[in-house]
Formats: C-alpha cells, structure tokens, sequence
DNA sequence: ACACACATGTAATTGGTTACATGATTTC
DNA sequence: GAAATCATGTAACCAATTACATGTGTGT
C-alpha cells in the first residue's frame, strides 16, 4: 500500500484546493510546486486512478472511460494519509546536476565551451528568477489571506535566494574563467525551459591520513 | 549508440586520473563530484563493461569473471567522446526537492512538524557544508597544481554558495515559522501517527476572471 | 582462523519520461 | 465546421536504485 510521491503532491494540492480535473492539477502544480518539483503526464492519471482505488480522492463527474471532464475531491481518508506523509523525514534524493558535472570537467572540454554553459546557465537563472518575482506578486496578490500562505511564501523564498547565490556566483565564475581560458568565443546553447537547483545528499569526500586515497586526483 | 551520463562520468574521472579500479572510479566519484552528481553501484560496473565494448576505456589487469583488481584507462577516442559530449548543452533535469514540497505543504501538516524539517534541513546542510569546507582545504592543499583545479573550485564554491543561502534562509524560516505556528512542540524526526484533524472542507479561493490561468489556488 | 576492507558483479524493481492516440468543448 | 484548447489516457522505454551474492587480499 506505498504510495509514491506523485500521489501526495495530488493529494497535497487537492488538500489546499479541492475538486480539480487532473488537467487542472497538472496546472496548478505547474503553477505551484513546479519550480522545485517537476511532474509528468504520464504519472498523473495513473495515480488519480489509484488514488480512487484507495479511496483516499472521490471523482465526480463522468463514467470512467469517457473522456469528458471528471474531477476529484480529497477524502478524509486521503487528508490523513496525507499527514501522515508530512510527518516522516523528507527524503535526500540523490544530487544531478549536469551543469556542475559539464563545468568540473572544463578543462577536457574546447576553449569557450564552459564560458558558454555559465552563461547558458546564467541566462536560465535569471529567466527563472523573474518567473518566481512574477509567482511573488501574484500569491500576493490573490493568496495572502490563505493559510497556507506562509509555507509556500517559505518555498518561494527559498528559491530567491538560492537562484540569487547563483547569480552572484555566475559572475564571478565568468571572470575567474575569463582570466583561465584566456579570450571566449563560441556559444553551445539554445535554450531548454526546466531549471534546478540542486539539493544536496550529505555524504562527503570521507578521507583519513592513513589510507590516504586519491585527494589528489 | 548513445551513452548514458554515467559513461561521461566515468569518462571524465579517468581523463583526470587515470588507471583506476571500478571501486576506485567510484570513491573517485564520491570525493570530487559526489557532492553534486550521485552515482550508484549497480550503474557503474554495467556501464564500464560497455565502455570497454566500445573502446572508450581499456582494461588492463586480471581476466573477466574474475574478482581480482582490474583496472581502467581512458583512450583516445573516449577522450573524444567525452570532448564532444561536454560541448554539448547540459541538461537540466526536472526539480525534485522533497523538503520544499512537504514545506509548502506544511498547513496540512501536525504543529511542529515543518519546524523539525527545517531542523533537520539546517543541520543537514550545516554537515553539509562542513565537508565542504574540509573538500576545500584538501584541494587547495594537494590539487592547487592541476590543470582542472580552477574549474574544480568553480563547483566548489557554487556549493558553497548554495549553502550558505541556504543557510541563512533556514534561520529566517524559523524565525518565520516560530511566529505563524505559535510555538513549537518540535517533533523532529520520528514517525508520527495519529493526531485527530476534524477540519472539513477548507474550500478556498475560486477561479478567478476570465483569461488569465489560475495563478491562485 | 577470523575479520575486515577491497573488489566485482547481477536481478528485481521503481519511478519516471516521451511520445503518441484520442475524445470533448469552446470559439470564431 | 474548423481550429484551438481542454482533457484523458496508454505504451514503450530507460535510467537508476536497492539489495543481494560472491570473491580476494591483508592484517591480527
């Protein structure tokens, strides 16, 4: 009877904002949790269906099979499920951030390749970062009064601040860089849309003197 | 014959450091990169031997099927493979941050609840960054020569930007958190069960005019 | 002889993405 | 009645995790 994650963020949402279709929870997660949590099609329906099964959501609407609009409201069942989630640990799922990986290994890669994935990166960064202002304003605007307000102001202001640390160090990146590779030239990158940040795992270089094993690559 | 992204770590690792045991590959791994890219066992084999396959890496050492030490060298043509590989964009993988989503959740949770993810986040992170700092000084200390070494710290101190941001989030959060949820019956982390939540329906704020999606919940 | 770290591997499964296929409703 | 958008679903795939199974070399 394991649920996965997607199955708490539908119920999460439908826990702020019942009686959604799943196109409308697909949006509203977009809108929401989307920047630090990244849903696809193919889970959504699945889920729902099992979520039904479970009877931790009620649909309403049409007969299963058709393709008309249905929508789904979160039991008490499904809010205490729900809850109960809330209270375990989060869990650390493993770091991957490509852009960190590509950069580590620069010096492998052409001249100018790493100059263009900072900046590639950097352009990203501010594009997302402009999006989370514009959230900002928004849940101001139409969601002060709720009360789920200060944990999702919480989650937002994360992200600034995160996507801020980044900003700063891109531009000192591209000097540090610019003094290293000498003179840039090319660009990679057209743009893609998803950005992240990264979120760390806690395990470390581990080295004791003794056994001493590669620091030093 | 496209290579997943663990053959381009591998790739890298022994492009840096070569002749390296698959065990070593992957403490290697741990210590450089770990801190941000994460790699597990069950990829690293299978992907070696596939390497091997296609003359990206050379084997050198004991007999296939044996246990014994055997150990890896990066050729030519890998060095190619990886060369084109790091000139392409990076990707960027959906966001998957389960603190922030139990975070934004937190309204739904038991009193003192997203008080003790913070917690834990903040000494997490804390840990984190200590190891960090200690990678920092090992580097400095036994890498300063090496050619890689300033695009190594580039990562080094994004990581170390990241979290300080972090940081100094977690203890305004708190601040925040102490005052919206009253105060605090911390219940750190240990699964919970029960609470009683009456509570009906919350039935919050309705779609709002025409045209703009909903940007509130 | 035993323990322990070094070392290599595989099987089962998950969790998720992509791409596609299709129907319903609205709007012009 | 065509187009756009709303809406639901599925099939194929694949990357990666976990847990397990096993062997080897060294030091005590």
């Amino acid at each position: 009877m394991e649920h996965k994650r997607t199955a708490y963020v539908i119920l999460g949402i439908l826990a702020i904002h019942d009686h959604q279709s799943g196109y409308e929870i697909r949006a509203t997660i977009e809108q929401t949790v989307g920047f630090f949590w990244g849903e696809s099609y193919g889970q959504l329906y699945p889920t729902l269906k099992r979520l039904v099964a479970d009877e931790l959501v009620v649909a309403g609407g049409a007969d299963t099979g058709s393709r008309t609009r249905r929508s789904y409201s979160i039991t008490a069942a499904g809010r205490e499920v729900l809850k109960s989630w809330l209270a375990i640990p989060f869990r650390d799922d493993p770091p991957r951030d490509e852009f960190l990986l590509k950069l580590f290994f620069g010096q492998q890669a052409a001249p100018g390749i790493s100059v263009g994935h900072i900046q590639a990166f950097q352009q990203k960064t501010r594009g997302f970062l402009d999006g989370l202002l514009e959230l900002e304003k928004l849940a101001h605007a139409y969601n002060a009064h709720q009360p789920g307000f200060p944990y999702w102001m919480l989650t937002l202001t994360y992200g600034l601040g995160q996507l801020r640390a980044a900003l700063a160090w891109s531009e000192t990146a591209l000097a540090t860089l610019n003094a290293a590779e000498g003179v840039a030239s090319p660009n990679p990158h057209s743009p893609t849309e998803r950005s992240q940040q990264p979120e760390g795992r806690d395990q470390i270089a581990e080295n004791h003197p003794s056994g001493a094993k590669a620091h030093h690559l």
